[in-house]
DNA sequence: GTCTATAGGTAGATAGAC
DNA sequence: GTCTATCTACCTATAGAC
């Protein structure tokens, strides 16, 4: 079935957004990749920065729920942690602009524009995870390592190799193909990496 | 000693730049928060983008020569590592918003800058970490882990807690001034969970 | 709904007086 | 070196025909 014209543009803002970031993106490029011309982008949306909301907001409900599925599913810790490294490398090297994108807007924008947002209903919300940690550590099953850290550990390492491939490449001198598959060799290493560090010796 | 004009201006364009990025920054508000006038912005800078370059390459340099140092330094493993999660996390907690800018601009201007950008002669070089702990793997004092990939964990759990400092704070609900606390904090645990990580059971 | 044309505003860059 | 004034280009947004 053919695309809505609704459906072309969020797809072309959300390639255009994404690449470039607000204040980069042009409403002209948005037009020409979605095959339509600026006026009809403002019959759709009034404005950059409400089809910029319509953007964001979407790439970040998806992040969200794409992150919540795993730090709520009821199995082990250590099999937790394998699932949420899969899961999440593999999300992020689908929309490997994503978290770069989400970032740098959420700190150009300011706090103000970082608070409206995490208030809405749809949000990253670690704490059954959390939780599940605190209970490993009070039954003596893990090391006693802050929680709220380890998450925050474990969001790292998954998160920051994609938001610094182009540094990453340029320093290491490895053409995109290598790129790739040293990520999808990570996703075991990193998993054995949180583990062999929590583990009790 | 009063700061010369340019001292003005580039402290000002590193402000400005940092905080917005190159597409949102105004040549009209680094000019007011050096107290000059755009003209004599451009009799100093002659484009934008030459300042943009200016600020840039400074902050990248300046960036670059602070992580050589530790990775450079001759003390057995632990120690550096101890001494680089320190550092390093100071150094980027004095500079909270560089991360973001160095990483925005890297993957907005797309692989062509980035490659020109890194052919420079002061760009990290994290060889000599990544030797040693290839020696240290041989004589076997510690587990045999991929050594680009440790030294890509060093990086990512000090470097994206400071990136991702605005979605942290709102979703964990915290103040800065608890969020600074935190940080603090994590240079001991983060050493720590690093090194239980790759020592020997 | 979709197009063309254009209004209205702003930003980077230049000219020229002092 | 520093200023004011202005040019030129571009970009968002609107008006209006079809």
């Amino acid at each position: 079935m053919e695309p809505t014209t609704e459906e072309k543009i969020l797809e072309a803002a959300r390639e255009v957004f994404m690449n470039k970031g607000f204040a980069a993106a042009r409403m002209q490029e948005i037009a020409d990749r979605a095959e339509i011309n600026k006026g009809l982008l403002h019959y759709y949306y009034r404005s950059k920065n409400k089809l910029f909301r319509a953007v964001f907001d979407e790439a970040f409900a998806k992040f969200s729920a794409g992150i919540n599925q795993v730090f709520e599913a009821e199995i082990p810790l250590f099999e937790k942690i394998e699932q949420f490294v899969d899961r999440y490398i593999s999300l992020l090297m689908q929309n490997p602009a994503m978290p770069a994108f989400v970032i740098s807007e959420l700190n150009q924008k300011g706090d103000a524009f970082a608070e409206e947002l995490l208030s809405r209903q749809t949000r990253p919300n670690p704490m059954p995870l959390v939780a599940q940690i605190q209970q490993e550590i009070a039954a003596g099953r893990i090391k006693p390592v802050n929680p709220i850290g380890l998450v925050l550990n474990m969001l790292s390492l998954c998160v920051f190799p994609i938001l610094a491939r182009p540094m990453f490449q340029g320093i290491m001198e490895v053409s995109r193909p290598v790129y790739d598959q040293m990520m999808e060799a990570r996703k075991q290493e990193v998993a054995e990496f949180i583990i062999s560090a929590i583990r009790k010796a």
